[in-house]
RNA sequence: GGUGAGGUGGGUGAGUGGCUGAAACCACCGGUUUGCUAAACCGGCGUACGUGGAAACAUGUACCGCGGGUUCGAAUCCCGCCCUCACCGCCA
């Protein structure tokens, strides 16, 4: 969530920043309405803050009248039940504000809840995806081009490589079963990724699969995106949807110190989405499934240093998909595409030849404060107040989407060829029949 | 899953109703002393929000796992939950 003070001191570069986004007019007017209940939320602390001061003096006082009562003061005794009746009454008004109080707290955060972060300055204006910036295209799309083969999901048929039938019967669709090479090529990329992740700095972290409520809060999944998580009621755990939630909430309530920044971890976990609404194409095959493989860079940064951070990210992102091989390109996202608590994303694509469709197979985004205000992560630099550090992910990479391209990119007659880089991790060359 | 013990500041740990935001020690920071280092000594040493202030800072309130309750007054008593440890059960 944006920090309440950096809304009421630069409320103007708020709505021009939000305004990007395309929000709607009713959003928007949650600025004024949380500087209202910011205000209010004052008075109340102020009254109530007052009334705890003067009621602690009265127990002290209570307190020594009742001694001298019980050692046979009967005037002291009385005094002691008639300042007993006054603050009762404090009590009450207390009580009183404080059922206000988290009326107002309440209403204030849902508020700020609904509130997405600031674009940053280069983010450009548009609502649609093809409002989207194009900063590099490194692909050859043209008709002549490369084209053609066969789409992913009848390679993954034709050779044995994954089973969407046998992941219906033993789960639901979009549960894929990998097999034979398919698995292999499946866990070499992983692997790989996090190899490359750890030689850049990295450090791996396995996390939990299930998170309970709180970690799911910090992240913004909750209650931005409940209906896209998997849920355990019975224990009440949520299916991670990314690494990012678990990694990122490592440092929740923590005061990290500053001279430790930046933090960089790498994680590979399998991700857990409900996809709810989803249909069509974009489903097909690897495309859009519920259980995927992922690898998750993520960083603590200090915020003078964030953007440097993001861009070695990308860089690093970047060489990843130029090690394997795969055309791609780069796309700055626009406000009204952007992640709501991204302040900057940028997505990389891998061209399908088959589908003749672009494949996000990672978003780097940084949240600058917005997810470490509501996690409360923060860091010291030597006796100063403590600041909250900026977060940043991206995934490096994103699984099927990869083997998808990987499949279609490199079919040939005799099969399909693994890109160099993998064959150490797969101990094969060729995918063949 | 059962039984028992327990959760206090960065760490160890005292504290069973008021004088405790919390002893003491360790760690850490500043200073004195000192060829240097160490030791010794002195001082400081949580967070959030409010109020005043340009700021340094001062001051009020809250916080002793979390949430309720009893009481004039709760770290301390009561209830619920979470977690940790030990033993038993079960088991990869």
């Amino acid at each position: 969530m944006l920090e309440i003070k950096l809304i009421r001191e630069e409320k103007d570069r708020v709505i021009a920043g939000l305004t990007k986004r395309n929000l709607s007019e009713e959003i928007l007017g949650y600025i004024d309405r949380v500087v209202v209940l910011d205000d209010e939320r004052k008075n109340i602390q102020r009254e109530s803050d007052e009334l705890l001061a003067s009621s602690k003096v009265y127990a002290k006082q209570i307190g020594g009248l009742i001694q001298k009562g019980n050692s046979g003061d009967l005037e002291a005794a009385k005094k002691a039940e008639a300042l007993k009746n006054e603050v009762a009454g404090i009590k009450e008004r207390i009580s009183e504000l404080d059922s206000r109080s988290k009326n107002v707290v309440q209403e204030m955060n849902d508020l700020l809840y609904e509130i997405p972060n600031i674009p940053a300055h280069v983010v450009p204006k548009g609502k649609l995806p093809e409002d989207n910036e194009v900063v590099k295209l490194n692909a050859d799309t043209s008709e002549n081009a490369k084209a053609g083969g066969l789409p992913h999901w009848e390679l993954g048929e034709k050779y044995r490589l994954f089973d969407f039938t046998l992941g219906t019967k033993l789960t639901g669709s979009g549960f894929p079963v990998f097999m034979g090479k398919g698995a292999a090529l499946e866990r070499a990329l992983i692997t790989f990724f996090i190899n490359e992740a750890v030689k850049a700095g990295y450090e791996e972290v396995i996390p939990p699969l299930l998170v309970n409520e709180d970690t799911a809060r910090g992240t913004g999944q909750l209650p931005d995106k409940e209906g896209q998580m998997y849920h355990a009621t019975k224990d009440n755990f949520y299916l991670i949807p990314t690494a990012e939630v678990p990694v990122t909430n490592i440092f929740r309530d923590e005061i990290l110190d500053g001279s430790s920044l930046p933090i960089k971890k790498v994680a590979y976990t399998p991700c857990f989405r409900r996809e709810a609404g989803s249909y069509g194409s974009d489903v097909k095959g690897l495309n859009r499934v519920h259980q995927f493989d992922k690898v998750e860079i993520v960083q603590f940064s200090h915020p003078d240093k964030s953007y440097d951070q993001l861009q070695e990210m990308l860089d690093h992102v970047e060489s990843l998909l130029i090690k394997l091989g795969l055309p791609y390109r780069i796309l700055r996202l626009c406000g009204g595409d952007m992640g709501f608590t991204s302040a900057l994303t940028y997505d990389f694509e891998v061209y399908s030849i088959a589908q003749k469709k672009w494949l996000e197979v990672s978003s780097v985004s940084n949240f600058e404060t917005y997810q470490s205000n509501r996690m409360k992560i923060r860091f010291r630099s030597g006796t100063e107040k403590p600041t909250l550090v900026h977060t940043l992910n991206g995934s490096a990479l994103a699984l099927p989407r990869i083997v998808a391209g990987i499949l279609e990119y490199y079919q040939t007659n005799e099969g399909i060829k693994i890109p160099e880089v993998l064959q150490p991790y797969t101990g094969f060359d060729l995918i063949e029949k």
